[in-house]
DNA sequence: TAGGCACTTGTTGTATACATAATGAATTCA
DNA sequence: TGAATTCATTATGTATACAACAAGTGCCTA
């Protein structure tokens, strides 16, 4: 019916969701701006009653507001917003490292957190990095820290880090980029490879409280890395990234 | 059209929302069990367009469980996820009496905080406690829980701690009640009332690690709490009351 | 000319109809 | 008698029609 109907076995629901995420994310729908269903229709190309179970759906993501006249708006956030997210994300994955290291992760779990940590390793060495160097520590940064949430073992606590998700190098768009023409930046991927080690060898060493502390300055990393971002760039080319670093589970 | 058309300033797919969210609250739905959109149409009056979207909401809330194949079931908890739940909710509110010290709430917006502390003290000083008084506890305690959070002065933290919140007295019906018989369960308000002396102190001293610290001790309590309920009940009268303990915003 | 009122238009909230997929039962065959 | 297959029933996913409401506009009046 519509001019993409690729890919069927996704209900008109989740790919309805997607899409609109997407012109979020990418700012093509701006902060603050009301999103009209009917518009959404058309953009997304489902009808009327999916379209509305995707916007509740972000709504509850945190990525819409409910405008109390009916309908929903583009969340806007504030730098301090961002700032206390990353916050809140470093001390959930502080406390899943904690559980990490005091449940007893066994040898062979660690090993494809371990993984990661040597394929980041390989990464961060080259100097100067490479723009896919840094393109792929963001897909293995990614996994490391999905891996060290799944190694926690507790399901609630997955559900919240998901939850705040903000990660700092989850865009695909420019954001990390713009980064990697600064020097800035690859020091601090040396001082998170480096955070990733530290946390490892912690939870080997069933040091709870330690793993716990690394973790949660680790994700201060990211909040000096927006710092950067904020200087080197103009306010408005960043609120696209903005919201992609508040995003979750992209 | 139905039974209870009664408050239609509230939309249908509130109504719907709080009537499921109670029959679930109250174990009327129990764990693992599939939710017929028709059966909830009928119960909940209001037609499938609204009940489906609440059972969206109650979904992202974490309340029920998308069924593969289609459909919705109630979200079953096991006591090591409601432990963990609770964990979760004391690290965040840990990081909110962490905010509200570093950044400085001022002596007139600590008077709320300080006021409902009075109130409890109060009803504590009883020996022994009235049900009345544990009943006006599960209402203070609350009010104390949520001017904290908003004392912290961080919209996304408050967003995340309204997700993680497992408020160990929220419920009305019985698990509260049947502890007020427990002389224990009087010796952990005692200390919980002390933990919130402690944390307005260490708030008024701008000691932010030592309110944390304190905040997270102070959950702890609701874990206690809730093995001593687990000793001194059934498992399966337990249910509705373990579900309550994770529920968010209630 | 300015303000207010009424109307029109477009929006969202709700209900229902239709299509498709899953589940269960019954019947048939081995 | 048991198992498998087919058919019927019922569930959910989707689309659309209807109703109520809000907002914006234009006209009329003071």
């Amino acid at each position: 019916m519509s001019e993409r109907d690729s890919d069927r076995s996704v209900s008109q629901t989740v790919r309805a969701q997607l899409a609109l995420r997407d012109q979020i994310l990418t700012g093509r729908l701006r902060p603050g701006e009301r999103i009209s269903e009917l518009q959404a229709v058309e953009t997304t190309g489902a009808s009327r009653t999916p379209v509305r179970m995707a916007l509740v759906r972000l709504e509850e993501e945190g990525l819409l507001e409910a405008i109390p006249s009916g309908g929903f708006m583009v969340k806007a956030f504030s730098e301090r917003d961002i700032l206390d997210s990353i916050e809140v994300r470093g001390t959930l994955e502080g406390l899943a490292a904690r559980f990490a290291a005091e449940r007893g992760a066994s040898a062979r779990s660690l090993e494809p957190l371990k993984q990661a940590m040597d394929d980041i390793d390989q990464l961060v060495r080259q100097d100067p990095v490479s723009e896919e160097a840094f393109s792929a520590y963001v897909t293995l940064n990614a996994r490391f820290h999905a891996l060290l949430t799944e190694l926690s073992g507790s399901a609630p606590l997955a559900r919240q880090i998901d939850r705040a998700a903000a990660l700092p190098f989850a865009s695909p768009s420019g954001f990390v980029m713009a980064q990697s023409k600064l020097p800035e930046a690859h020091q601090i991927l040396l001082i998170a490879n480096d955070h990733h080690h530290i946390v490892v060898d912690a939870i080997e060493n069933r040091e709870g409280s330690r793993a716990e502390a690394v973790m949660r300055e680790h994700a201060r990393l990211a909040a000096r890395n927006l710092r950067l971002a904020l200087r080197s760039r103009t306010h408005l080319d960043l609120l696209p990234a903005l919201r992609l670093i508040q995003s979750p589970a992209i």
